[in-house]
DNA sequence: CATGAATGAGCGTTCATTCAT
DNA sequence: TATGAATGAACGCTCATTCAT
């Protein structure tokens, strides 16, 4: 019997407070992390991925009401180390004088060139393959409006701003480190490219923003 | 699933050289780009594609050798119009003085956004839900490679070039319009959001070239 | 894929014409019939009737969308027998002179009992183990009303009549022949004992018509 | 299922001396009832009895052996007290002068009514819906016996007996009165539909007693 | 004794694929 | 060649039952 069958929840069933759960829910995640990157979503069986965790079927349902919430749990878990990222080099730029413009781009960019460089076969079939549940579609929309946000506010408080709509300028900006950080990273190979392409990255929104629209 | 184990071909099974054979495939292709969209790839059934086509199961494997099959048919089929995109968008700026940046830029986003503006819903389904056969990886790696090289062989000729490392630059070029493009064209929904992305696609572009690289 | 997702319907997927098909079908539902009556319905799988009709189960599948519309069809094949005996009863009745109360009334016994002594190990699963879908219920329900209507204008039209409400002595009738026929024969062992009911229920059934309500 | 293969008993795993484990299995029962007639027999898991019960899963199986013990276990109950009924109906019978065939009846009759419309869900879950066990159907069988010997005493001392067949009437009264019961009780939804079919039973009963066999 | 996390056989069902016609 | 009925391996998921704590 699935929670609710109506509309299938694709939380976690429940939080484990015990060590034991945790780890076994850990176990789980780490092996579908393992299964769907080697294998894609479509071939992933939960069957595979419990023998993985070296735990029964059962088990894996005990915590996870069916298989798209692991892949739920594992794009959260994904997001939320992204909100995080943004958080802390949002933080450092203010931290900082905050006006130089390359220092502030490369912090994020790097920020989220290290989020995505972590397991590139499993954001491939995260991002790329599997059907991206609502809840989390809506969850990173809400993040990359107040990624948008905060650097706009950004924008409009530097004194060099010379974009004329701070707004769609903001969100142009999200937009290419976001695209150009998925492109780059998951799909290259070695990681020397993927520096040279961070200064890039740097060099494209610096002078981007640095540039007044076309008159 | 009983099928071939070993690395099935994704090749067509035979090249139709009659009218009729030909129009099979057709029927074919556009029922499967019909069904894909608007089922998504995993419940996108042979059995629904052929009905849809107007044709035999039996006809459709006499066309196509398995699923996947046309699925890379229809890879190919976008990536094949992408490469023409690119020729006529090349030509039309060789043909041209070829000097003004900003408008060979915009030949190429213009097209680029064209291109998948056509059927957004096949677009999400074939390269962000469908798992990508090997063969359609490479095929799309090197055209974006030959389109990096054009791109490389322009910034050379071009007179204003500023981009110390003109592969690079290209390349970082070539990464950008192609993801932003899908980004913004496939994600977003109303059209006038998508002209005012693509001027500041091409000011993005455009700054980016006209700026030496920093330091 | 269901026939339809939101209301799985118990109907047969195709009326098969061919004769091919047609056997199919009859090979599905005596295995079902077989297998039902012997294991009861929670462990009569699928897989064990298309094995046992010498099918696959993809074929069951096919024409039957799913477990419980097999049983649906077994119990439709009970009642619209059912149907056709009451209704060859009913003509028998109003063939004859139609005022001989035992006549009559032995004639509807006497089907009903033939009618569930066919097959009694799948009549006791069929209507005392297996849910009873809603449309079948409806649909006996329906005919039990129509039985109870003939009977009712059988007795308002019989010179003997005694009873003080004909409606509700009609819905006796129908229930007390129903239900003594599931019992008895459903469940007695031996045909002599059967017959010697028969003969019980005729009395009893008739001393009712013939009694006036007492007080 | 990894169960017991070899014909599980369905006693009570032990008779619970103390006054705590006679609680706990009181809980366990009326819990089991509430689900059952709820969920119906299939989808009445025994970890949701448990939790409705305040008792863990674990400890349910200290006290029946599987699922079916707990079917087992309400039907008894429900037959134990069909048996009580009966009894106290046979001793009304024999206090008054017992020769009001009428009043005997309708007590007899309206104890079964009563005995049925107490949980009519569960007891169509129980006796239409769960497949009944071997144990439990001779359990029935011989209380019916019972009750058709005791009947059938009565026919005999009684003057007014006109049936040739005292043993075949007694079974005809028993199997009318429960089977109508049943088919009434537990079907109809209106308690005045009901009353009024009481009466007519005991109609039906009396005037068959005191018919003479038809010839 | 009680607990409840863990088990895993087995269910209903799907659908890519085949092959007799 | 075209057909489409037939195939059956394999999937996601359940839940009666066990057993370490």
């Amino acid at each position: 019997m699935p929670a609710n069958r109506l509309r299938p929840s694709l939380q976690p069933r429940r939080r484990p407070a015990q060590a034991r759960s945790r780890q076994t829910v850990d176990a789980i995640l780490t092996a579908a992390a393992r299964v769907f990157a080697s294998l894609g979503y479509a071939r992933g069986t939960t069957n595979h991925i419990a023998a993985e965790a070296g735990v029964s079927v059962g088990s894996l349902y005990e915590y996870f009401p069916n298989k798209d919430a692991l892949l739920a749990a594992l794009m959260e878990a994904h997001v939320e180390a992204g909100e995080q990222i943004l958080a802390r080099a949002a933080e450092a730029a203010a931290g900082g004088r905050g006006d130089d413009v390359r220092t502030v781009v490369r912090g994020f960019v790097e920020a989220m060139v290290a989020l995505h460089a972590r397991d590139r076969a499993l954001h491939r079939v995260l991002f790329e393959e599997a059907p991206l549940p609502a809840r989390v579609r809506r969850r990173i929309a809400d993040i990359e409006r107040r990624a948008a946000a905060y650097v706009e506010a950004w924008l409009r408080a530097h004194p060099a701003r010379t974009r004329r709509d701070p707004a769609l300028a903001a969100a142009v900006v999200v937009q290419t480190v976001e695209g150009l950080t998925h492109r780059l990273v998951i799909h290259r190979e070695r990681d020397a490219e993927i520096e040279a392409f961070v200064e890039e990255m740097v060099d494209l929104i610096s002078s981007y923003l640095a540039t007044p629209p076309a008159g």
